[in-house]
DNA sequence: TTGCAAACTTACTTAGTAGTAAGTATATTT
DNA sequence: AAATATACTTACTACTAAGTAAGTTTGCAA
């Protein structure tokens, strides 16, 4: 694979993750980058191609770290922490998460990268709900909702923290993720 | 106040709800409102007038109900449910709240309207904070955490919740929002 | 050495954006 | 009745966006 393509892709996951879809221009990555406008459209002929190879990169991401934990047998907490700790990091580096970045630009997304982002979130919300639901069944969590609810809260304040940590100076982010997993010992 | 001026504000809180900051335009409002786009200039010179002057509605109409709230003899709990029950509104609407729709357009936006955007969610924050606190004092709710990581879990789940909703179609919104009140009985 | 494909650049079009200056009709005040 | 303010419209500017067509360089293969 071309170098430049990567770069590309790496430097759009970032602005998309920092300013957002709709704020971000080839413009911006082709000065950075040192290369022409149309260089881009070479590689991505419209930006939605840009914006679905983005996400898929992230699908194959995701898919890989979890193969991975599985095959190295980590336990559920393990894996939940490690989870977490890709949020932590994306707080660390004021951006937000892939999914938190386009949902709310879902109305100017093309049908195929909204099917993608559809089919990332749905990856990412199934594995959460299997880990948690192994996980109690094992012993190794405690929680009283329904195994899907309790992913959806867990996910949605993950996403939605990195949001309002822009807003919210005073966040301990530590703090706060910590609470997720406390909420969840025996 | 004109009434063109209100319809204005409505729409465009509308939009940003719906599109997003950078995905609405002027055009989108005048061809609604069946004038010309010079006319929103009148009342808005800029967009950042306009943002600003949306979020500092939302604002007045929170403080407007939390001071209702209180005026009535609301306890904790009914408080508490009232507020979710503005979330459960939007999710049925299709819609995302002010502070999740113009927290990710941040780079975006003003200086002046990101710093009525803070002061927004920090009044929030503080409601439910202290909402939660008091409640928690006089026996009504029941939660391990400190007030305040409590309520950026509750306010989190709730913003991230409506825009996931979109990504996905399987998610029973009552029962998310139920789940969020039954964690908080004693 | 010629031919060809990959990886671009140059130079452009088209369409949409926020914003402005100047004019106009209507109502209100003096 | 005259002056003025309100609430716009008309007609524009300046700019930025995505996207494209045609040309150029470079390396490799026949």
């Amino acid at each position: 694979m071309s170098i430049t393509r990567e770069k590309i892709i790496e430097l759009g996951e970032d602005l998309i993750r920092t300013k957002g879809y709709n704020a971000f221009s080839y413009q911006d990555i082709s000065s950075e980058l040192g290369i022409k406008n149309a260089a881009i459209h070479y590689y991505f002929p419209s930006k939605e191609n840009l914006g679905t190879s983005i996400v898929k990169t992230n699908i194959q991401r995701f898919e890989e770290m979890t193969d991975n934990m599985r095959s190295r047998g980590f336990d559920e907490w393990h894996q939940l922490e490690t989870f977490i700790k890709i949020y932590t990091k994306s707080h660390r580096e004021q951006k937000r998460c892939i999914v938190g970045s386009l949902g709310p630009d879902i109305p100017s997304l093309s049908d195929n990268t909204v099917s993608e982002l559809k089919r990332m979130s749905n990856i990412i919300l199934e594995w959460l709900t299997n880990t948690l639901a192994t996980g109690r069944e094992k012993g190794i969590f405690a929680f009283k909702e329904d195994p899907q609810i309790k992913a959806l809260l867990i996910l949605s304040s993950l996403i939605a923290s990195l949001q309002l940590a822009r807003l919210i100076d005073k966040i301990e982010y530590k703090s706060f993720c910590n609470a997720i997993l406390e909420d969840l010992r025996i």
